[in-house]
This record gives structure tokens, sequence and C-alpha cells, in this order.
DNA sequence: GACACTCGTCTACAAAGGTAGACGCTAGAC
DNA sequence: GTCTAGCGTCTACCTTTGTAGACGAGTGTC
């Protein structure tokens, strides 16, 4: 269970994932710009990872002018879900409640956005049922 | 900035040093007969994953008769923060909410625990000061 | 129309990670 | 005292990941 899938993203890719994803839309060229004033990858390596992510079925290409646009091709947020629950599954009961403290303390919410996640909380408190058994579950 | 260090755990690793940690110690021949009942790794492979744990300082062995029992050697707490803070690093402005929403339907946290952390919530939104100022970035 | 730029593709190679066999040592069984 | 089952160590090998050079094609320029 849980082992990293063939497609999940290396740490390099995601690097370059999350880049693209904060812009929404890169062309290549800004991409490594954007890479270069953060790593010393060189130019070739930058185009690799791009390449791979294209074959792993994270990012999509869009032809333009000579060249590509990069972007998104799964959501986002389903990829981050996943990595998340790879998380949680190296938790266990005793540290899975202070790791979710860390991460909320660490995690820059807004207000509004605090004030929804309490209401989360809240309702999951009010109706038990909502929340997953989180057992030995495959 | 956040690749992963050389002493960091790879995948394989994090499956067994998660089972350690969720049973506080454990000899060698139950860490075997617990992978193996989830994976197929041989005998061979799980003991190379607990030499290179040991050798990354992850876990630490004791001798009792003539093998070891493995415990922890850094506190679980500081080893999920790490993964959780790349986590972090890899969402957005945009996906980090929702991030922590999934996370927290998916941990089964038991009701006194969610009053913790709403409490934690409500302490970061009456005082933003020991909320670290994240970004006034788009 | 030739040139320099810029792109994407192809190929390569070293390092890390995944997976496992071989083997020598030791403790308990008889 | 010998045998055997189990344990840790050593070594190995293949795949994936990290890193990057070489190269041919398109494009804008003069």
């Amino acid at each position: 269970m849980s082992s990293r899938a063939p497609e999940d993203p290396t740490p390099a890719e995601w690097q370059v994932l999350s880049l693209v994803w904060k812009a929404g839309a890169l062309p290549t060229r800004e991409v490594i710009a954007a890479l270069q004033a953060d790593t010393d990858w060189s130019t070739s390596t930058i185009k690799t990872l791009l390449r791979r992510l294209v074959d792993k079925g994270h990012l999509k290409t869009k032809a333009v002018g000579n060249g590509f646009v990069y972007s998104a091709k799964r959501s986002p947020q389903s990829s981050l879900r996943r990595a998340g629950e790879a998380l949680l599954d190296r938790a266990n009961e005793a540290t899975v409640a202070p790791l979710l403290a860390h991460l909320v303390k660490r995690s820059g919410l807004r207000s509004d956005e605090l004030a929804e996640l309490r209401e989360l909380i809240d309702s999951l408190a009010e109706d038990p049922s909502a929340k997953p058994t989180q057992g030995e579950d495959a």
C-alpha cells in the first residue's frame, strides 16, 4: 500500500510542477527562467523534467509559436490530495493530530479560510458518521 | 529549496519506518512478518531497508539475543513535520486551504483532538501575529 | 536567402533507490 | 560437541531519477 506509483512526481519534478501550477500556464522560457532563479539546473535539465511531467500525465502542452505553453493536466487538488494521503498513511493515532496542528500553523491561512476550516471541524465533531473510520482499510 | 535531503526516507523506507513507529519497537523478525503481510518484499529487501534507515539516522538498534530490536531514533513528529512542510511547499495560496480541509476530513481525529485543533484555529484567527506572514502575494 | 536564436528531441551517464542472493556467525536443540 | 535455524553483513544488479550535452528544425532578421 501507498508506495509511490510510477506516475507520482519525484522531488525535482514537484518543484517544476508546483511552479507551473502557481503560474497557471507558462511557456518553456519562463519555466526555465523561474527555476534558474532558485536552482542551478541547466536548461536541458529543466526541459527533461518538463517532458517527464508531460509523459507522466501531470502537465499538458499547447503549441504557441514555435514552442509550448505548459499547464496542469490533472487538477492540482487531486495531485496534492494524493500526496497528502501518503503523508497521513505515515502518521498514526498518536502523531496525526500534532502533525495537522503543525500544518495548520505553518499554512498561513487567511482568516476567512481559518473560519471555513473551523466550520468543517465543527461539522465533523457534531456528526462523527461523516468521519471515515480510518483503520486498516485498503 | 525543498528538494529531498539525502537523509530523507524514500517511499519504501517510509513504509518500514512508519511500521516501526506504530509498534514503538520491533525485532527484525516482526518487522519482516508485518511487511510481508502487505508487500511481496523478500526478507533480504526488508533487512536492507532497515539498515538504510539506521544509516540515515531514522532508526536505532538495540541488541537483544542474537538480533536487533529497532526503534525510532529521531522523533516521528519531527520527521513528519519535515515531510508535511514539503507538502505545503507544493501547494499555493489557492490550494492550501482545500488541501488542509481534505487532510482533516481524512485524518479520523477523535472529538477531543478536533476540539484541540479548533482551539488552535481560534487562537490563530484571533492573533494573526502568531501566524507567520506567509505572503501578501497573488 | 543566409544567419543566429530558440525550441523540442534524442541520447547519455552517474547517482540513488528497489530488490534480492550468498554467506559467515551464533545461540539454542539434542 | 555438532547441527541447524535465524540473524546481520556484503555484494550485486536493474530501474528510476538527476543532470546535461548534442543536434536538427523553425523563425525572425538583414
